[in-house]
DNA sequence: TTGAAAGCGATACCAG
DNA sequence: CTGGTATCGCTTTCAA
């Protein structure tokens, strides 16, 4: 049954035939001046003063017109705007990342930027990046690692004073944000281990864009059990019950004692599906998560996680403008992802 | 302990000093022809046949220098854009929703319209419009209900042929997608009423931002109870375990023997507390949510719910296609929410 | 087949 | 204090 789409009966008559869009000039004919008085009294310019009687008569013509300055024709007056240009991730984020994207969008409005989302960061940002650079935008803020040298070059050739990537690798010639995942598989294997546990699974997401994390995190847990007795098995799993309970059944087969479950949802999935099973958590098998996700603690036992910290969404705005302002410099590398275990009941 | 952009030290030099943004006058110098050849050649007009030496050497030369045209400086020439403009909507996105926009986006990439998030939909969206009017998009898409009839008449002023409202409430003079979520409210108390339950609590979620559904949903219930026997609780609720306790602390007290939780994530919360508290689900109290996550499967006992659909973002696109095209039309009006119980164990 | 030139809307210099 | 005017980068007639 899909409901799409019903159309329902509506009264008003069609509008009045629309005017054409008020430029300064109709502003200024409306007032009896010239353009530029317009723009001199609609910018509040210091450099020149306008007589009060002048700047009414403007304001009046402006508000009875509706008048509203065409950015596009600003900023190409200007020779520079002060967008911000950030492709939407194509990765499924969750609460935590969104929050953070929505914190640097405020951050960087209160420094005087406009920030823009457009298209989607993908694989072949170096293509895209033709496409953003149509934009001139001041800086470019891009989420995911599909940008490389080339894309970077073309941004700045355009004009852009600084891009900045956030992802695990650094690209050359851009500010990098570094998202260390290896440091939250790291951190989860270090805690099974030092609870006892040797036989650990990592659960492989198999939602499209996630390998992005999904694979360092991996690379974490192998390398923080490099050199041990403790044995690590990767386990694809899709993001749904089918999926989970294919799994579950052939757990006992698997004799792990631990997994480590890429983030709290896929955690909740195999929790659910292992306690189906039958397998004891945490004795049989503990369970850890990642992201510190409310329903983690909804659970029962309560879920062990990894919990993220990301950087503050003005300390990154605040290197935007830092890079703006000074494009000369050498681009900055930070690591801006702590992790940390929340240990609870399920491991 | 906070890790916050911990500066890593890194080794390439300062780049090349910035040569100034190439235009299509530099790639007409080096190719040795006019600006206009070069137009022409780069946007293959068919009106104009060029020898084929003369657009090797103009694509060679635009190769060379990098060139990128000027999005702005186009547009400004050309009279008008594709760009559609959506705010970010300010309220916080489910899974389902973010879906939908995602959707949206590619089905208008699709039509060769340009999508672009700029800002945040809020309570003040008529001051905002003069911002977003700015940029002269062709059609404006705003969820919630923040912009007013003056606002939609600003952006038509400057010359957007279409504005679209994804909010419960149409607007006037703008097409709406009219998202019923009375619907879910009425689908939800009708379906704890006919499994014979009496007293039912709705909860109202803290979350700023989510009035513009909470607020339609409880009205749904008590539509849909009206004339009955059955009374109807208001349960304010944050989306935190703290209040949930306290609320499952004072359940016995309220005497309900059900409750809508707004969606399944509050569903969760609550239910966990209810049980803590040792009140039996369904026995004692039923519950039910709202939106068909994953984890409302996932709960024991499973999760009774309201199925939402939404339109598909395939339709939305083509009634701002259709919009664009002839802008004379008066605003259509589209129910675009359906919703269904889907029964499982809590109810 | 190519080039010269007008003009989109806003701004900032320089005269008056 | 205010008005003419050149200019930003690009497209598109109109002529050659």
């Amino acid at each position: 049954m899909r409901y799409v789409m019903v159309q329902i009966p509506n009264t008003p008559p069609p509008p009045a035939p629309p005017r054409s869009v008020p430029t300064s000039a109709d502003v200024a004919r409306l007032a009896g001046v010239s353009r530029a008085t317009v723009s001199y009294v609609l910018n509040n310019t210091s450099a020149v003063r306008i007589s009060e009687p002048t700047r009414r008569r403007v304001h009046a013509a402006a508000r009875e017109l509706g008048y509203v300055p065409h950015a596009a024709a600003r900023s190409l007056r200007a020779g520079h705007s002060r967008m911000v240009l950030m492709p939407a991730p194509n990765f499924p984020v969750g609460p935590l990342y969104s929050r953070f994207i929505a914190e640097v969008q405020w951050a960087l409005g209160r420094l005087d930027y406009t920030v823009v989302q457009y298209g989607t960061a993908g694989p072949h940002d170096d293509e895209a990046a033709r496409a953003w650079a149509e934009l001139r935008p001041v800086a470019v803020l891009v989420p995911g690692s599909g940008l490389g040298a080339r894309g970077v070059a073309v941004l700045k050739r355009s004009g852009a004073r600084a891009v900045v990537t956030l992802a695990p690798e650094p690209v050359e010639g851009a500010h990098a944000l570094l998202m260390d995942h290896e440091a939250v598989g790291h951190c989860a294997a270090r805690h099974l281990y030092a609870r006892g546990r040797r036989r650990i699974g990592v659960v492989m997401p198999g939602d499209a864009g996630l390998e992005l994390f999904s694979v360092p995190r991996l690379a974490g847990v192998r390398h923080a059990l490099r050199g041990t007795d403790a044995t690590v098995t990767e386990l694809p799993l899709a993001h749904d019950e089918e999926s989970a309970a294919r799994l579950a059944a052939r757990w006992r087969g698997l004799g792990l004692d631990a997994v480590f479950a890429y983030n709290d949802e896929y955690a909740m999935l195999l929790m659910r599906a292992l306690q189906d099973e039958g397998v004891a958590i945490p004795g049989e098998t503990a369970v850890i998560g990642a992201d510190d996700l409310m329903l983690g603690r909804l659970l029962r036992p309560r879920l062990s996680t990894v919990h993220i910290e990301l950087p503050s969404g003005r300390d990154l705005a605040e290197l935007v403008d830092r890079a703006v302002r000074d494009p000369a410099t050498a681009p900055e590398r930070h690591k801006v992802l702590g992790a940390s275990v929340v240990h609870r009941d399920s491991s």
